[in-house]
This record gives structure tokens, C-alpha cells and sequence, in this order.
DNA sequence: TTCTATATAATTGTCGACAATTTGAGATAT
DNA sequence: ATATCTCAAATTGTCGACAATTATATAGAA
């Protein structure tokens, strides 16, 4: 009586110790608790960590695959400096493959996922006349709502590159950069927009209305540093 | 006098192990010399090459960040197994990334850079002309093409994802799947077309007609693919 | 025969040590 | 004082060995 939960046996639940420490210095990372465009010791993170060096620098190895931290021989690590220039860069490829990812949406997805969807944003909608102007819980919200078409668009290159690569580097621009935004109830109107399109399998209209709501989310990011 | 051929002290030309056994392993991926879907077994390998199993690791785990490889834990790297719903997304993903880099281009290439264009252009339609037919010769100068305008949207971002992520995929596919195609000269009529908006800067265009192009050449693949 | 259980072999994950390179401090020369 | 050289300390790259897990072969039970 061997496979009892596990309905196949070809499914590693394995969690390797590589993996948990990839999970914990990238949490770190992203939240600023190692300062963005510091050095990485790794004799240092392995004994903090009680860890060999070796798994270390295979928890490294994958940071840097995600562009979270830029590795040159012989000299070590860094994490990522954080740059004006580079969010915008982020952006745009955000604008592109998300844009790509509604389009395939409003062809891809299943009815009752569309169902849910709706359902998920009707409570964004009360949400937001309750708690009036208080936008920070809705963030999260933001990104529930464009993880799932992105989940929708049935392709897995694209899921990969967006949920894998992309949302945790945005993460760290949140974070450290602070920005939350102030204009919840317009992007609400946005989704409501784009949700629409999709439940009528309209793929032109989807990925219109998902790059326009990118570009005003990063017009609105723009607006927001150049005060600071 | 020690930097003498180096202009400054902070460029690290150096070529670490790995480096090397990383590219030697995915020249030998996507020419296919190490067969599509098979285990890579890290004792074999490691010995093959003459090295220890801690690089061939690190080698490997890169391989995995290019989505040549993949990895089970305990159970070990295979290499990708190509597949027809997989070449499909990765044109879907190509489009959205590539017609962004057009845009892109058509804002920030130098004048220079697209007079080099025009240049190689120019010598594309020659060899056409020439080798009437022969369109195998052609396929790297296509490669070449869409290289220089990835690189002219000044996106760092977007460069990284398609030359050290995306292409050599597709390399792979060509490779492998013996993809010649036999539409050179449409492909030279499109990239005229597409050069054309870059020069005029119009941005809106430059993205519509590299879409198109991508899309025309999906299509290509896709007709070629399910003659057999 | 077919299936299960067990033991053995092989492979992957993890570790500590050594080699190569870079960093930094102190000494010497200009 | 500034710059250059030298040498020790620290850091990264590479390796071989052990531990944990999985695959394989064999024997026994249905």
C-alpha cells in the first residue's frame, strides 16, 4: 500500500533543499531584505542558511535565470539594481506578452473559468465601495486578476515567462519602490472592460484592452516616480 | 603593466568551465547530436566531457533556464521533447515579443544602425536573385535580420528573452524538424516592407507588419509540418 | 504466469576541501 | 601625498566523496 494520496506515481512532490532555499533568498530578495545591488557572500548565505555552498550557488543559478540577481566569474554576485530605465523596459514586455496572453484568453479559456473570473471581480467591486480609497489590499487583487488570464491563455511558454519571471521582478518594483496605486476603481473599470471581451471571445478587442490598461498603469507608475 | 589590451579593469573576459560546457551541451541540444526527449544521465556526461558532475550541474541547470532541458528532482534532466502544440506557442510567444521589438526599433534605432539594415537587405535580395531556389543559405540571413531589429528596441529586457531564451528554441525546431522554407523571397518582400516603417518611424506599422511576417511564416511551418 | 516484496545497483542531492582568482593592506618608490 | 608593487586574506570555481532516493533484478506468493 504504497500510493495511497498519490493517484499516479509520477508526480515529484519532492521538495529539494535547493528549492526551499530559492524560495526563501528570493522572498528575500524581492521584499528588499537583501538590499537591491548588493554583493552576495555566498559563505555567508550558506552559513546563515546552514547550508553547503554548493546548493547555494544552485539556488543562485536559478535567481539569476529569473534576472533577479546578475552573476559575473570570479567576482560574485548582485542583486539586481533597480532602475527607472528598467521597469519601463519591464513594461513594455509586460505590455506585449500579457496583451498576447488576453488575446488567446478570450479564445482559450473554459466558460466556467470566465464564470469564476467574473465572480473574482465583482468582489474586487465591493471591495472597493467599501473600503473607499484604501487601495493597498487591492493590489493583490490586481494581480489575482492578471494571473488568471494569463493562466487562461492556455499557453505554457507564455504562463512560464509571466508567472516565473516577469511578476516577481514587478514584485520587487512594488515593494522597494512603493508603489501603490491610487487609481483602484479605474483599473476595476479596466478588467470590467477587458472581462467583457473575453466573454465574447473577442480576441482583438481582449488584447486591445489589456495593453491599454498596461500602458495607463505604467503612465500612472511613471507619474508616481517623477514626484519622488 | 597589466592592463594593457584592457581599456578598464571592471570587464571580466574571463570564460569560466561551465561557460564552455554550457555551450558545448546546448550546440550538441539543438543540433540534436544528444537526441530530443532523452535522460541526461550527469555521471555520463560528466566523464564524456571530462569534468566534474558539480559543473555539469550548474551547465545543466542553465540548460533548464533556456527551457532546453527539464528537471525532476531525483529523477534527473531530460532534454525537451520537441512537439507541434509546443512549436505554436512558442510562434504565439515570438509574435507578441518580436512585434514589440519592432515598435520599439522604429523609435530607437539609430539612423546608422538602419542604414547597416538596409545594407544587409540589400545583399539578401542579391542572393536571392543569384541562387534562384536555394533557400537554404537564406535561412541564417532571416535569422540576422530579425537579430539586428530585436537589438535595435534598445530593450535589454526584450533582447535577452528572444536571443538567449527564444531562438535557440527555434533553432532547435529547425534543426530537427527539418524546417527549410520555401518562401525566401515573400520573407524578403515582408522584411522590405517591415524596414520601410522603421525608417519612416511609425512605430503602429513597424508592429503590425512584423506580426504579419511572423504569423505568415507560422503558417508556413504549420502547412509544412502536417504534409508529414 | 502475474503480481508483490525485497535486496542490490545506479543515480541524484548535498557536503567539505582544494585550486585559481580577486581584494585589500602595507611597504616602497616617485 | 600619490602611485605602484608585494604579499596575505578572502572569495569564487572546481573537484571527489558520502547520503538519500530511485531504478533494476531476483525471489516468492497468488
Amino acid at each position: 500500500m504504497r500510493s495511497q494520496s498519490r493517484v499516479e506515481k509520477n508526480d515529484p512532490i519532492t521538495i529539494t533543499l535547493t528549492d526551499r532555499l530559492f524560495d526563501k533568498i528570493q522572498r528575500a530578495i524581492v521584499e528588499g531584505e537583501i538590499p537591491s545591488g548588493s554583493k552576495i557572500s555566498e559563505p555567508e548565505l550558506a552559513r546563515q542558511h546552514g547550508v553547503s555552498r554548493g546548493s547555494l550557488r544552485e539556488a543562485i543559478g536559478r535567481l539569476e535565470a529569473r534576472k533577479l540577481v546578475e552573476r559575473k566569474p570570479n567576482l560574485g554576485a548582485r542583486v539586481v539594481t533597480l532602475s527607472y530605465e528598467q521597469l519601463i523596459e519591464i513594461y513594455q514586455v509586460r505590455e506585449a506578452l500579457e496583451g498576447m496572453a488576453a488575446r488567446l484568453a478570450a479564445q482559450n479559456m473554459s466558460d466556467k473559468e470566465i464564470e469564476e473570473l467574473q465572480l473574482l471581480l465583482d468582489q474586487h467591486g465591493r471591495q472597493i465601495e467599501e473600503q473607499h480609497g484604501e487601495a493597498y489590499f487591492q493590489k493583490q487583487g490586481d494581480l489575482d486578476f492578471h494571473y488568471r488570464i494569463v493562466q487562461g491563455s492556455k499557453n505554457h511558454h507564455l504562463i512560464g515567462l509571466l508567472c516565473n519571471d516577469l511578476y516577481h521582478l514587478l514584485r520587487m518594483y512594488r515593494y522597494q519602490f512603493g508603489m501603490r496605486s491610487k487609481r483602484s476603481s479605474q483599473a476595476y473599470d479596466e478588467h470590467h472592460y477587458l472581462l467583457n471581451a473575453i466573454s465574447s471571445r473577442d480576441p482583438e478587442m481582449a488584447e486591445l484592452l489589456m495593453r491599454q490598461h498596461i500602458r495607463s498603469s505604467r503612465r500612472n507608475v511613471e507619474r508616481m516616480l517623477l514626484e519622488n
